[in-house]
DNA sequence: AGCGCCAATATGTGATCACAAATAGCTGGT
DNA sequence: ACCAGCTATTTGTGATCACATATTGGCGCT
């Protein structure tokens, strides 16, 4: 499989430290499934292929670690966490009940701009759906998630949720790739039209169905995926850290 | 008021890192409360405090970053963030929803022994509670609920609970001093009935009691803390990195 | 040919240095 | 006495080096 484009991190006049910069494109990267499961990261590899020293990548992986996007093995060395299933129901659960709280909150702070954003979002999900683009599929996805629950100022929320997309993204990514269901009904628009209703019990069930619906598929995928983990490390260096930055 | 001794990080045959044991110090430091909210922490300043060099130290903070323990502010510097009454509103809805869904899917992991160990820490509490030692009160707190989540194998609640508890924390420990309320029952003896009894539902509501009690006549004393911040990290430099570390 | 052992390499951790930006302290003027 | 402006210091970020450990590849032995 190709990965895109992999340009460096250093991108001319960004305001950001380069360890902000590496850590965003490491975030997007894995949260859209670009890293094998199994493979490890070394600082040194990462830091060539983004063309910054060493230090920016170490804070960036130590940043990912904390949020467990990555796991540090008994041997300190990093790479994306094996899933079991029973890690998979408790991420999912967990996604459930913090995702739904998220958007009941957020509802006083929905505005009609933030409903415009989020159907944009959502125009571009059925878009991809039919072009096949997977990595606008689930940042899209996933955009539309955090546009809601970004409503209200400095959310404690989305930080928490994001550590559960950076742990799902990996397998998220595979799961759908090799099935090819797909929504049967559009829980977004149910989301939108709570929305707009001040509905709060019925974006709860929207959202809730929306995660659930996901990945309803995935149990026999993942049992593959598992099996293959073992020997994902052993398999030819891949270069994981560029790609393009925006959805 | 005295923070207690202040030994060196750097343990003798401590088979962990260095940034490991920084990090899990201030971890603790936080969570108990040891931290004036709105005090900057510098690098140096801490490195020199714990005898290590900047190294771990600077690890250590970016990890505490991830986990929303401190907040990096524009100017680069790292501080406990201040608090809101909706920020703290919010982290007690998270924490109800988590762990209360972490409690229930514990559940079945739950044996006697360790049962017997959240007895064993319940009985902590209530000594401490009687001899005003709210380092041991709060820490023991915690370790009981870390008890019950931690029980099911690897578990994917636990670190975004933990997370909660480091923002909160600092709060808390104000909280509890400022006011000498009580636990009107000892929910604790409640969610350990409905484990023997293996009442999901019971434990679900002493789980959610438990946490709101703790937190019902913060109010008041939270807009009073609040109206201090801004000029909290102007105060004379305290010495934060220490203290010991076990419970 | 298969397998265990050893050297060569790669890697994470920690320390130190350089530099730019931010902060604090001081001086001089009004 | 107070304040503006400048300098000195502090601080975070990034780079580089040293070292112990883990991994890997090859070599020799059976």
């Amino acid at each position: 499989m190709d990965y895109g484009d992999f340009g460096e991190a250093r991108i001319a006049d960004d305001p950001r430290t380069l360890q902000q910069q590496v850590l965003s494109r490491l975030r997007r990267n894995i949260m859209l499934g670009r890293i094998e499961p199994g493979q490890s990261l070394t600082i040194r590899g990462l830091a060539e292929e983004l063309d910054v020293s060493s230090m920016p990548v170490r804070e960036a992986l130590r940043q990912l670690v904390a949020e467990r996007a990555v796991e540090l093995q008994d041997n300190r060395r990093v790479r994306i966490p094996p899933m079991t299933i029973e890690r998979f129901n408790d991420l999912i659960a967990a996604r459930i009940v913090l995702e739904a709280e998220a958007a009941e909150r957020a509802m006083p702070y929905v505005t009609e701009a933030i409903i415009a954003e989020m159907e944009e979002l959502d125009a571009a999900i059925t878009r991809a759906e039919a072009a096949r683009d997977y990595d606008v599929w689930i940042g899209a996805n996933f955009a539309f998630h955090a546009c809601l629950y970004g409503a209200v100022p400095q959310s404690t929320f989305l930080p928490l949720i994001e550590s559960l997309w950076l742990q799902v993204g990996p397998f998220l990514r595979r799961a759908i790739m090799s099935s090819d269901a797909h929504y049967a009904v559009d829980r977004h628009h149910e989301a939108l039209t709570a929305l707009r209703a001040r509905d709060t019990m019925a974006l709860r069930i929207a959202i809730e169905a929306d995660i659930r619906d996901g990945i309803s598929h995935i149990g026999s995928t993942l049992i593959r995926s598992e099996a293959r983990q073992t020997g994902a490390a052993a398999a030819g260096k891949r270069r994981v850290g560029g790609a393009a930055e925006n959805a």
